[in-house]
DNA sequence: CGGAATGTTGATATGCCTCAACTAAAGTGG
DNA sequence: CCACTTTAGTTGAGGCATATCAACATTCCG
């Protein structure tokens, strides 16, 4: 078991150099804790939070809600990202953000984050360059949904949810947790659930992935990055990390 | 003409409340210029920038380069934008920037932005908050591409292009600058050019838009709003405008 | 004026969506 | 624990929308 603490510190420092006061500033921070249903909205679309979420297990999407009830999902977190950190200069969600799966979470007042700014800038700017590799993530989305094939679209996604998940010390041997349903995925990759379930057959038959049961399972990195023209650097992580 | 001190605050201010001392700080910054040619690349994917871009005048793209040579565009800039301001905390480009006709940028230190956060915490907000509404920008375009039709996508897009303009101030009439080629509205919008072409007849048809020599006209602001599901709300203005 | 870049149009093909029927799995209550 | 219901996933058939290709027209620039 972890603390809030270690796991936000662990994931900052994933790509921001943290001196001992500013991992000092970070653990003065308060936590609340606060469990999702799988399903369940953490925030809505409209909402004003006055709290930043820490996820501390499991995994959340972001997602748009479009004037006809589809969803659109934007990306997804899992232990030591903040979903939602946008909200300390945002007001206004512009997008939703719910658990896929259970998931357990703990809430960071605003307050707190913002006069840990002005004490120590560092801390902040770690929390910054988060933000911006989210923005980065949402680039790559973009190229994904509007320049590649389904199959290169999924191998992409694929591709991205197991290496931050090693990042994040969270693979067990060649699998990864990866909760969603194929309804979701086709809500992310912007395809029809017809077509998610031929090409993840495909993709399955190939050997270059396993997919059941909400778990991921890679069975050939290598082509399955080439499929998915996916490189890691626009992750901005320090370390580049063999898989 | 106006100094980039007061293209920076008048933009900054679009979305934030600035002090007499932040804006004091602002223009103690240093500008340099840079003149772009049309379709001149102001950073590639790849490059490790120390200054970071104001747009002047003129507009400006970011897009990825795929491996097979193509381009997705990602967001277009026009003046008081910070097209690269990521660059700030992420080392490394991981898209590229590139004059859509003639630009005008000036150029700043990162050093001197990052020493202004130390001694203005609440002008460095803004500028955050400037990279965060960018990437609210980034997640309506996964929405865009992924969950609606081509004439919906495109009908956004010239919604959003127009609005940005209105709120800078940079439209006459019912028109403002667009100078991109039709390639490019593909290239942003994940479509084929024939396509694109097909697209636009039907919305100059529907006397929606006129587009044509780089520039875009609104014949009917309200429908096209309906037509690509134009919503401000995600750019986080601190006051909607009327159109 | 000539050449290059940009945009238009038509014909064709195909890939993906839609719809529908069915199967499998998971959750619920008796 | 089993029957029942609900949700999730699979499969096939068919049609349509958009990509692709190619020829042509237009505009832009030097």
């Amino acid at each position: 078991m972890s603390t809030p603490n270690e796991v936000l510190t662990r994931k900052l420092k994933e790509h921001s150099s943290l001196s001992g006061d500013d991992i000092a500033e970070l653990s003065r921070l308060s936590y609340q804790r606060r469990r999702l249903d799988p399903n369940e909205d953490l925030i809505r679309q409209g909402d004003k939070p006055d709290v930043a979420a820490l996820v501390m297990s499991g995994m959340v999407g972001r997602y748009h809600l479009l004037k006809d009830g589809r969803r659109q999902y934007l990306s997804f977190h899992k232990r030591g990202d903040l979903p939602d950190a946008q909200s300390l200069f945002l007001d206004r969600m512009d997008h939703a953000v719910c658990a896929i799966g259970g998931a357990e979470m703990v809430l960071i007042p605003h307050v707190e984050i913002r006069r840990m700014f002005e004490r120590r800038p560092a801390a902040g700017f770690a929390i910054w360059r988060e933000t911006l590799i989210d923005a980065a993530i949402f680039r790559e989305a973009i190229t994904n949904n509007s320049s590649r094939t389904p199959r290169a679209r999924m191998a992409h996604l694929f591709c991205e949810i197991f290496y931050r998940a090693r990042i994040g010390g969270l693979i067990d041997g060649n699998s990864c947790d990866f909760p969603v349903s194929q309804t979701q995925i086709g809500e992310t990759l912007g395809m029809a659930i017809a077509t998610v379930s031929r090409t993840l057959q495909a993709l399955r038959r190939a050997r270059l992935i396993e997919f059941r049961g909400g778990r991921l399972a890679v069975g050939d990195w290598n082509r399955l990055t080439v499929q998915g023209d996916f490189n890691p650097e626009y992750l901005h992580l320090k370390r580049a990390v063999r898989i």
